[in-house]
DNA sequence: CTTTCATTTCAATATTGTTTGAAATATAGT
DNA sequence: ACTATATTTCAAACAATATTGAAATGAAAG
C-alpha cells in the first residue's frame, strides 16, 4: 500500500457513518450486507448510504456485487491488512511500543 | 481507546500534510523536531504547520513541549498503538487476514 | 524595556466533503 | 410493455476543513 491509498483509507474511516459500516461489514463476514441493510443499520437515507458505500468502495476498503435487485457489499480485509501493516510499519517504523499494543490479550 | 478518539486519529492523519509530519516525527524519534524544522520539512508556512500540529496534539498523536523558545513535538507512540489496535481488533475483530498481514515479514 | 526569534491565533477566503430529494438505472415479476 | 423494488446518480444547499497573511503571544538577549 502507498501513501496515496491510505490516505484515501484513512479519509473514508474518519467519518462517523463509514466507521460503523464499516464494523457492521466485518460483524457481516464474507456474506457481506445489501445497501438497504446498511442504509438501515447506519439510520441513513439510500442516497446517504450509497454516496458512503461508493467512498469506501473507491478507497478499496470494501467489494460489491450485485446479487439479482440488490447490491450485496462486504469488507475487503486485504485491504484493512495493507492499512493496518501501513500504520504499523510505514508510519511507526515498527516501533516496539505500537507493534507491542497490537498483540491481542497484551494491555496498552 | 473509544470511537471518537478513532475517528479523531484517523481524521488527523488523513491528510496528507499530517500523515507527513507523522512520519518526519517518527524518524525523529523521542527527541522530536522544532515546530520550524516540521514547517521546513512538510513544506508549509509556519501559521499552517502550527494548525496541523495542533490538530494533530488534539487527536492525541503528538506531544508538544517547549525548550526555551522553540516548541518541540514528538509522536505519541501509545496513541499510534492503541490506534492501529483499534483498527485490527475494533474494527477488523481480529481477523485472520488483516493479522495475519500485520507480521513484520509477511507477504500481504 | 526594547528588540529579535519562534510559534500561535485570528479572520477572511478557498476548498472540500456531506446531506437532501428528485430523477435515472437496473432487475425481476405480472 | 408495465409496475414494483433496489440502488445509484445528480445538482443544489449546507457544513466542515484548509490556507493565507497579519497581528498577538511568549521567551531570550542586548
Amino acid at each position: 500500500m502507498n501513501e496515496t491509498d491510505a490516505l484515501a483509507a484513512f479519509s473514508s474511516i474518519s467519518s462517523a457513518t463509514r466507521l460503523r459500516i464499516l464494523k457492521g461489514l466485518v460483524t457481516a463476514g464474507p456474506e457481506g450486507m445489501n445497501a438497504g441493510e446498511i442504509a438501515e443499520l447506519v439510520d441513513a437515507t439510500p442516497s446517504r448510504a450509497s454516496f458512503h458505500l461508493s467512498n469506501m468502495a473507491d478507497a478499496g476498503l470494501v467489494i460489491s456485487n450485485r446479487q439479482s435487485r440488490q447490491i450485496s457489499y462486504r469488507v475487503n480485509f486485504e485491504t484493512m491488512g495493507a492499512l493496518t501493516r501501513y500504520l504499523m510499519d510505514d508510519c511507526c517504523q515498527n516501533n516496539e511500543i505500537v507493534r507491542n499494543c497490537c498483540v491481542t490479550g497484551n494491555r496498552c
